[in-house]
DNA sequence: TTGCAAATTGAACGATCGACCAAGTAGTAA
DNA sequence: TTACTACTTGGTCGATCGTTCAATTTGCAA
């Protein structure tokens, strides 16, 4: 049946070695080539274990899914508000920078779990179920970053700024998960993991594009 | 079997209804649920015809999502890149409302087809197969319109500009098809079919952003 | 009319899917 | 030791998948 609930003692721990397992192979899978083209025996068989094994931990499909989301999104959005409230009296461009820097740092920390996890949340958007994750696990987040770029734009309307925030967000997204696009589209002149001048680049775009759309007409 | 290669004679129209109805609902279903999780089945009776003429008039699967992007990729790049020949001595503002415009003009058409295939759009950019028919229906135009901002921002920074276009191409199409999400950030107070604000705001963000970008630093 | 190819039909094929089960292993506590 | 729980296993269920087939209908040309 399904995991019973949770370790009630010291702890089993090789149960919990089999759930990474299946979380981070999840995961990679999942932001390649998204949920309903990706089979259970896929994960298993990338993640060394047996099919049953996948059942008896998540339960079902969507609920691995679910949780492969889950894991790093409570990561992600602590050290954005952490960093956040940490500001004094910032400017928009020191907001974004806030709100994008933990992405480019997890990306550069070495561990391959991150962009592959960055490529599952940019296909988070698209179908209705993927939306309503988004806004279960980074809405709130989300929303403190537009009231703190309110407070930064004194005279901004507030439909123009999210609409800008919005758009700056799918551009981080891009950003981070879509390298081979802008390769391509640079004509091969772009490196592809360069990711420090993604961020550069980023943030001059965001932070002049957000200002712009914000600005009342 | 497969079709026999068109019509070779005065034609039998019978056919081509067939073939348009199930693109319109390959569409709609593709760009709702994504490639995989559509079945040929789902979308035959959407359409309203069996399901082997899905086999008969397109073969694959794979070859009716093909043909599902290409029957409008033609149209959208003919319209650009017409447009882009107009102008004269364009700054970069003209040349992205150039490139944004044919998108918000289809979507106001009222034609059901074109919301549906940006949303198909907005999916290709992530799989390794999309991208290749992405590079093949829009690369040669988008290279154009790298080219013209290039000389309309004289000392620009080509990798920096590379990368701020691929941003607004995907701010882009998060602007025409994720209206919901935008909906949900501005906390339910940005309108989700206001299609001329989202062009506007989209124009301001994409025109600072890419010309801040853009600059050599 | 007859002839012929395009178009359409219903049914079926083998393969793969998510989920489930009974049985067995391993590690801890009594 | 024994008892108990967490964990793991191989196998199987019904459902659904893309594709293919032979047979039939349709509509223009001769």
């Amino acid at each position: 049946m399904s995991p019973p609930d949770r370790p009630q003692r010291p702890t089993r721990q090789n149960g919990d070695q089999t759930r990474e397992k299946i979380l981070d192979a999840a995961e990679a899978l999942f932001g390649a080539q998204g949920f309903a083209a990706v089979s259970l025996r896929d994960i298993t068989k990338e993640a060394g274990v047996t099919l049953a094994l996948a059942s008896y931990h998540f339960g079902t499909k969507t609920n691995l899914f679910e949780a492969v989301v889950a894991r790093r999104a409570a990561v992600l959005c602590a050290e954005r508000q952490a960093r956040l409230a940490a500001l004094d009296a910032p400017d928009t461009r020191a907001i974004l920078d806030t709100f994008f820097a933990p992405l480019f740092d997890k990306a550069r920390s070495g561990e391959p779990g991150w962009p592959h996890y960055f490529r599952v949340l940019a296909r988070l958007g698209e179908g209705d179920e993927g939306a309503l994750l988004l806004a279960t696990h980074f809405d709130p987040t989300a929303q403190a970053f537009i009231l703190a770029l309110r407070a930064a734009i004194p005279d901004a309307d507030p439909d123009g700024l999210a609409r800008g925030f919005a758009m700056a967000l799918h551009a981080m997204l891009a950003a981070v998960s879509r390298h081979a696009r802008v390769t391509a589209l640079s004509g091969g002149s772009v490196s592809a993991d360069d990711l420090d001048a993604a961020e550069r680049a980023l943030l001059s775009f965001a932070t002049a594009g957000v200002e712009s759309a914000a600005r009342p007409r």
